[in-house]
DNA sequence: ATGGATTTGTCCGTATGTATG
DNA sequence: TCATACATACGGACAAATCCA
């Protein structure tokens, strides 16, 4: 299976059979061929390395001699002998895949995905659709992204969130961090800083500070940022989610997102519209993205289907101001499409037939029923004892229980019970519930488990 | 088919059929809704909107009254009148797609890939079989990137080219260019600078900059960057592409190398080392990856599939150092995977069955045949009036015509006459010609039409 | 299961440079 | 100076084993 590329040297006074000798003798006493592994057959090595078959076959008769290999006639070469010193494993064979953790029985997890609600005949069909057309698959991408599926999304967003945009100022991404790793470029020398809500999203800031961006955390008060700390701090970019707000449960309210644009046009600021999931309101009355409302060219919304699409496909995309997409468009030809081209097509088909508007409405409905399923069991389970607040754009609900235990403990009791929940950040005896992974049948059984776990602890508090 | 998300406000005065009504209006007029266009039922706006179907009917009645719906019984609402004021269209209908270039017969472009030489059938069989397989494309993936994608890589990049990494030294990314991001975060801190030779790969040294990082141009020499300018500028890192070197179309030479691995050992340096179509030398003996000659840490190798694989999949991986590796590993968490993982899985899968390597030898020898061809057919047609010289690894062979023309006038001239060659940097009238995308049976006549092409151009000057 | 194409170790002929007598 | 011997390296031929459709 594995042919090695070997340094060798013409000029040297050694002959190259024995170069060759030492380099493979080497790589099996360094344990980079284990025991038993077949080597590159004469020809193949003699083909890469640019020898003739009779050096290589050398090399090999020396290594036979020696013990390292031996041949078997017609079936190639094996390594004989094991690693002489374990001193130096550079590539260590013990190495093992990461086992998993214990087994869990209900998944609250904020990563996880109901798979049951996701018609995959319809994108496996996409898929091979897409495949099957060569001219396609053999052929680069275009650098901002597919064509096709700009032109669906410039008709979608606007349909679902209000977005107004031509193709040309979408850009394509794997996701949200290569887009804003772009943008981080479009941004810098305006302002070496970026303002953010705290707490902010991990996944952002990371990038923001890889691109050398400080993070400016504003103080923020129910509404969102506040926004005389916002015009105090001078600073030129701020990063808003505003339908997901992660601590509070509701998004940014109509009134401060006319004052954040507001502030936008008269500072000539960015505002960056990160719209995670504001597709997914169901029960409160849905707001559109504020990119739609701003008449200056001052937003830049970014878009994405974590919980819409497969989580397996990782497709985001970014809609520029004209000021930016200049500046952007100079630029097209250095940045390379991350988003898998084939993903993309399937996408714009799968957009264009209705079939993402289709699901956006059976989601809606079922995170609905799973939502209130959840609220009103774990009412039932520990009603009298808790804080219970409905992240609606998130998919999670937020459990504060009134006990001494911090919210990792918890954590832990639960997943020894077999169910996975996570703990809440910054309140003392919280847990997150994502409930978009969980079916719905399994709510109820699982918050009962969950009490069980619980009971002792909570009640004995109390 | 859209359907609208829509500003409402419960609170305010105006009743909230008159604020649909008018947010409807509006949208026509401003022409995001075109002439003819199907408005979303009454039904399922009601439903988006959580308004009744009563306020819902009462706006779209308004609407048919003031002529700018009609109502098409059991069908729908429709569009009638256009957009009132061509003023302001904030989302032009009139956007086309960027049209074509002139028709291109002959392709030599550097972007291109001949097709036929890839199997389609066996990467399509993967992909099935991965889609096919629920649990896995309905979970997230591995943030580093699928284990058994690492597993294979760690074995290919060995056999291929003397790299050594375990699986968990191995980060998976969309192409290089993410994942330069991420690592241009790890190197933040220690020297915000970095050097390369001149000139650079734009790719690369736009991630660099977008990343704050100082891009420092190192004079070289035949050999590569020059020993004395890397120690004199105190700089910690280098970035650097051994095999593919463009302007000279060799490598970066074996002492070279080892001088630069010295270099990083006795000075605490980080090389970053670009193997882009590392695999691909048909010609010249092959030279190890860097990585593998370095026995200090401080080696990162980068690796990709651009002309080895499909052009439409988009993976690439990066092989960390120990260091670099801990504070990956404490930030894992934050970078999403940008690579598709169905693409990853199918490829591990290729790799394990061996269809890489075998693909790769089929690879290298008609990339020879291509190269000797095209060679051939230019000395015969040019001989006297020019320098060719064969660059390995970027599978491109750069003309020097003996001409007053600049060389971007002769791609002019040959676009014209339905050939598409690049103009050759730094070089006065030198063009480039890539021979990956051209079929070997294309490359006579291509040259020919060249010749005819430029005739007068090159006889008249000589 | 089965026949043909491919791969493989083995063997052989040859060319070149160097040391020896 | 020439013939010989040896080591090194190249290219090709053969039959057995293996793989693939």
């Amino acid at each position: 299976m594995t042919y090695d590329y070997i340094l060798l040297d013409t000029g040297s006074s050694v002959p190259l059979y024995q170069q060759l000798y030492l380099a493979v003798k080497n790589a099996i006493e360094a344990g980079h061929l284990a025991k038993g592994e077949k080597l590159p057959s004469i020809r193949k090595l003699a083909g890469d390395l640019k020898l003739s078959c009779t050096t290589v076959e050398a090399a090999y008769q020396q290594l036979c001699v020696e013990g390292y290999l031996t041949a078997r006639p017609q079936r190639g070469y094996f390594v004989l002998s094991a690693p002489k010193s374990e001193a130096l494993p550079l590539r260590p064979a013990a190495i093992r895949r990461p086992e998993q953790a214990q087994k869990i029985r209900y998944n609250f997890g904020s990563d996880c995905v109901d798979t049951s609600y996701i018609d995959l005949k319809i994108w496996q069909r996409h898929i091979r659709e897409v495949l099957n057309r060569q001219e396609i698959i053999a052929s680069y991408g275009d650098h901002q992204g597919e064509w096709e599926l700009r032109e669906a999304l410039s008709a979608y967003s606007y349909g679902a969130r209000g977005v107004i945009a031509s193709p040309e100022q979408i850009v394509i991404g794997a996701g949200t961090q290569p887009l804003l790793s772009i943008l981080c470029g479009l941004l810098r020398g305006a302002d070496e800083r970026i303002a953010l809500e705290e707490p902010g999203f991990l996944q952002a800031e990371q990038i923001f500070s890889d691109c050398g961006l400080q993070v400016l955390r504003l103080p923020a008060d129910d509404s969102g940022i506040r926004m005389d700390a916002l015009r105090e701090s001078g600073v030129k970019q701020v990063f808003v989610s505003p339908s997901n707000r992660i601590q509070t449960g509701t998004g940014i309210p109509v009134s401060r997102r006319y004052e954040l644009l507001d502030w936008a046009r008269e500072t000539g600021g960015i505002l960056v519209e990160d719209d995670y999931n504001g597709e997914l309101r169901y029960n409160a009355r849905p707001i559109p993205a504020m990119q739609g409302m701003d008449r200056a060219q001052t937003v830049v919304y970014i878009g994405s289907f974590s919980k819409l699409l497969l989580p397996s496909v990782r497709i985001g995309y970014m809609v520029l101001p004209e000021r930016l997409l200049e500046l952007y468009q100079t630029r097209v030809a250095r940045y390379n499409q991350t988003a898998s081209k084939t993903e993309q097509l399937a996408l714009s088909r799968y957009i264009r037939e209705g079939q993402l508007e289709r699901q956006l409405r059976r989601l809606r409905k079922r995170y609905a029923a799973k939502s209130s399923a959840l609220i009103q069991a774990l009412k039932n389970a520990f009603g009298s004892h808790t804080e219970i607040l409905l992240q609606e754009t998130p998919l999670c609900v937020n459990l504060r229980l009134h006990t001494s235990l911090p919210g990792s403990t918890l954590c832990e009791i639960a997943a020894r019970n077999g169910v996975r929940v996570m703990p809440e950040k910054g309140v003392s005896s919280g847990v997150v519930l994502g409930f978009a992974g969980i079916p719905l049948n399994d709510i109820e059984p699982a918050v009962q488990r969950l009490k069980e776990a619980w009971g002792d602890v909570v009640s004995r508090n109390h």
